[in-house]
DNA sequence: ACAAAAGTGTTTGGAGTACACCCATGA
DNA sequence: TCATGGGTGTACTCCAAACACTTTTGT
């Protein structure tokens, strides 16, 4: 429980989390539920946020980030790269927000800065979701454009989005963040036409992929499907 | 003189001002100066900080980063890009910065998260630089690596230079903001290898730079050259 | 006349793109 | 045996890079 000496009220980090199911790009978003109903007018929350959290007074925002992340997932050495600050005055001023916060931080709360992180990770780590006090479910990216999320979450995400585009074109190992230790090139060419918004030819992707010395054939394939079965590969340093 | 019931102690901008004087590229730095020497250990402050400001209770970040530039300058409309927020805690130890910030802002400072921008600008425009009770100046950027700034500013500047260089890939245009209204293509060549970190050969570079339609060929030239004068062009739209 | 930078085409190699068929496996 | 995705080679196009000489102007 937050602790107002410990605490710094004014600044928080934000994590888009993003995460691969073979098919479709993830982001990890919390429920956020307040269940004792306090006073009269007070509603119910049922909708979702980010994982995030305030600074602690004496911590570093990329360590506060790493935090959250550790809290919520129980990982450490997470993808992390730090991709913009939102720091509009508006942004905490829906009284819905306000009153959350305040709730589950007992702080006094004003005006936030809030300085938003990409996480990757791989999905098929059975993770334990348990921060907050709350649960974590993975929604499709497209899913969350419909959807409206706490704050001004849905606003970050798409930045966020952006953002690691823009990173796999200048570091394409980032996309072995994603995906499970062994992996197929077909695996690797969905995500990497997801991310570039693409549709590659398979051929021509295996010729690229074929020059990159990191990536090594194994001597194994996938098993349960019900075709051919496909070579594992992994990636290498 | 900033207030504390106006100003925000915990957020700041920075911004890291790129200029071009047609060879090498520039950063605007305040010179900073406490004259009144208040007690016998004050010692004078004669070194140089990036332009910024702690942030208004009701600003929006981009708009203090604006303020700042148009504080400095006089100018509106300069091209600006959120970069990186540094929040750590370390940066605001130092007692020399903790006592100039005291002194300046008449306020009580603990930690201050930044959030630094870079931004482009003409150098040869006439401006006023007179901001912050104090003058300014450019610096080589190559010469600022040997340079010791206020707080974390060598590696904000560091920071802002990666990322500009990245964007000017991403969007060609931006090297127009650095160049006059009226430039050769020499100018925007050397400008073009200074934030590329190469050395184009001429008829290439000629032969890229034709084919853009958004570069117009004046019926000018330059003057005052001791050798042939070479043809002026305008970006357009 | 000389110094200094402006301006101008061609060739070559490598990378990206388009395109179609047989193979291995499980049901 | 059938359905499903796995795996493979060639030809064409386009862009980037290498490379040297003549022109213009001021001193």
């Amino acid at each position: 429980m937050p602790n107002s000496t410990l605490y710094n009220p004014h600044i928080s980090v934000d994590c888009v989390v993003f995460g691969f199911d073979g098919e479709k790009l993830k982001v990890l978003l919390i429920e956020r539920r307040l269940d004792e109903q306090v006073d009269e007018q007070s509603e119910l929350y049922n909708d979702k946020k980010l994982p995030g959290s305030i600074i602690l007074n004496d911590e570093d925002i990329d360590d506060a980030a790493s935090r959250v992340l550790n809290e919520l997932t129980g990982l450490k050495n997470i993808y992390l790269s730090q991709f913009k600050s939102f720091g509009n005055p508006t942004r905490t001023n829906n009284p819905r927000d306000i009153l959350w916060l305040e709730r589950t931080t007992q702080l006094k709360i004003g005006r936030i800065v809030t300085v938003a992180y990409v996480a990757l990770i791989k999905i098929d780590r059975k993770l334990v979701f348990n921060a907050e006090d709350s649960s974590a479910n993975w929604y499709d990216v497209n899913e969350i454009e419909k959807m409206t999320l706490a704050f001004d979450h849905n606003t970050i995400i798409r930045t966020g989005l952006e953002h690691i585009r823009h990173r796999v074109d200048v570091e394409p190992h980032l996309l072995f963040e994603l995906l499970p230790k062994k992996f197929t090139i077909s695996q690797l060419r969905i995500l990497h036409d997801v991310l570039h918004q693409t549709r590659s030819d398979v051929r021509n992707f295996q010729k690229k992929v074929s020059q990159m010395p990191y990536l090594v054939m194994l001597d194994e394939t996938e098993e349960g499907v019900p075709h051919r079965a496909a070579r594992l590969y992994k990636y290498k340093k």
